[in-house]
RNA sequence: GGCGGCAUAGCCAAGCGGCUAAGGCAACGGAUUGCAAAUCCGUCAUUCGUGGGUUCAAAUCCCACUGCCGCCUCCA
């Protein structure tokens, strides 16, 4: 089936086709690591997961690399600043932005492991890349893409016809639009660092045109290419990082490589919290973290930051988040129940929904990733197989079902239940006694105390029915 | 000022020129049930921000207006 994208860069969908049948090479923007994510950039990471999970869920093999920017804009007035306290802690003991950066970058990966991304098949760190980069460089200076004014390097953009036209901020009118004071070392306004020099900066590189530091651009150019190659099939980002970063990045790379530096971009529209722009002012800033350790599940906010599509502003909430996890619940009830499903034949219209809402999924996510039809051909699938009511035949075709929408949306549990100890199994034949004798009264007060031990009860009319509390 | 995006039921959200406007949450009615939970069946937008226009036909295309959001040098 033919995948279609929106790319960012044509302004239009598109049929996808990496450059090598079948294999994929994607590359998306990271975190920066000098603060806990918020959900807003795991809305972005979350775009880059849910592609490469469809990806391989449509049979490609995909070579995902994300990055993790620790190169520092952390300069002396941050810290006077003092707003971060990981950071403030930091060097009132003595430690540099480097153990701060790796603070929050263990924090990054265990959040992208609760909120289950998959492992990328790289996750470089920009300070690693900085001699490539000081590489890439001295070669755009050597080719006459760049010019070296005190120090400092930097691109010069005129001799690049293409800028601007990811962006739409092409250089005319950029010009006439200016509003930032003109930096009086560079040629033209919009040229934009490669290399930069502030003796404030906590974090300086000897470089042939001086001590100093990477522009914020080359890093992903840098970090790209060593990975994937000279053209990319997709790059990633939220949408500010449509400009200037990723107008810049492909200046930098097609200069240096000659060659189409990406194929396909797509770009997560920003999150709103209750209607308005996340922000600390404001006081509905979430970081990860903090909702899940107010008790929100991690496969609800999975599902509450998958849900919209990404090409649309999403607007988290509270009620949208309830509403997520009683979704995900529904369909892990579909799996659960199998255990006590009736012995019988195989129903065939189980097996019909099956095929149905499987094709219906896939069709749905190849078209620019509707998830919203994409989630509407699981919850036809809940309510069909439900409605029939499947039996023991039909458990092995529901669960495969299920598990296939899984390996895109990872959001159930496939853990067995596991054996109950001694003590319940003989609460629950103590429960089942009391109530073949209508001692509704003693039944309940069992109910109540394995309720209280994580084991919640269920009589449905197919018998009683237990699952552990998540 | 320049560039770009969005407005669909109480809420979330599909649809992108033509079958009765998907799906979810909530709500309500019913079945089931000792109660609870879960599940099923049914109801829930003659209408798609407002006003025009194009068309045999528009939520879908065009124009205007209103509102919201993003980018315009380091913010996903």
């Amino acid at each position: 089936m033919a995948i279609r994208l929106f790319n960012s860069y044509s302004h239009a969908l598109e049929e996808f086709h990496p450059v090598e049948p079948g294999k994929v090479r994607m590359y998306n923007c990271g975190p920066t690591v000098y603060n806990y994510a918020h959900i807003g950039n795991f809305r972005s990471f979350l775009l880059a997961d849910l592609l490469r999970r469809f990806l391989a869920f449509s049979g490609l093999e995909v070579k995902q690399v994300m990055n993790i920017t620790d190169v520092g804009h952390l300069t002396e007035d941050h810290l006077e600043a003092g707003q971060d306290k990981v950071l403030v802690e930091a060097m009132r003991t003595g430690k540099g932005p480097a153990e701060v950066a790796r603070f929050y970058e263990a924090a990054f990966i265990e959040d992208a492991r609760r909120l289950r991304l998959l492992e990328p098949f790289a996750r470089p760190r920009a300070t690693d890349f900085v001699p490539r980069m000081i590489e890439m460089i001295a070669a755009l200076l050597a080719k006459g893409y760049a010019y070296v004014v005190d120090g400092e390097v930097y691109y010069d953009v005129s001799r690049f016809p293409a800028y601007g036209r990811l962006s739409g901020n092409t250089l005319a009118s950029l010009e006439e639009n200016a509003r930032v004071a003109f930096n009086e070392k560079k040629r033209r306004q919009h040229d934009f660092a490669l290399w930069k020099r502030d003796d404030k900066h906590l974090m300086q590189w000897d470089a042939p045109w001086g001590r100093g530091f990477p522009g914020w651009h080359i890093e992903c150019s840098a970090m790209s290419t060593h990975y994937l190659g000279d053209t990319l099939d997709l790059h990633t980002g939220g949408e500010d990082n449509i400009f200037p970063h990723h107008e810049c990045e492909i200046a930098q790379s097609e200069a240096f490589t000659g060659k189409p530096f990406c194929r396909c971009w797509l770009h997560a529209r920003y999150l709103l919290v209750d209607g308005r722009k996340m922000s600390k002012s404001l006081g509905n800033f979430h970081t990860v973290r903090d909702i899940l350790e107010k008790g929100h599940a991690p496969e609800a906010l999975r599902l509450s930051l998958l849900a919209t599509h990404y090409r649309q502003n999403m607007n988290f909430t509270l009620a949208g988040l309830e509403e997520s996890r009683a979704r995900v619940a529904s369909w892990q009830r579909v799996v659960d129940n199998l255990e006590s499903a009736p012995a019988g034949p195989a129903t065939p219209r189980v097996a019909a929904a099956a095929e149905r809402s499987l094709a219906a999924f896939a069709q749905a996510l190849a078209d620019d990733l509707n998830i919203s039809a994409a989630l509407a051909a699981v919850d036809d699938f809940r309510r069909e197989t439900n409605s029939a009511g499947p039996t023991r035949s039909d458990a092995p075709l529901v669960k495969d079902t299920m598990r296939r929408f899984d390996e895109v949306l990872a959001l159930l549990s496939w853990d067995e239940k596991g054996l109950l100890d001694a003590e319940v199994e003989d609460l629950l034949r103590q429960r089942r006694e009391a109530r073949q004798a209508r001692d509704f009264q003693r039944a309940d007060a069992i109910r109540d105390r394995l309720k209280a031990a994580g084991i919640l009860l269920e009589d449905t009319p197919a018998g009683l029915r237990w699952k552990r509390a998540r």
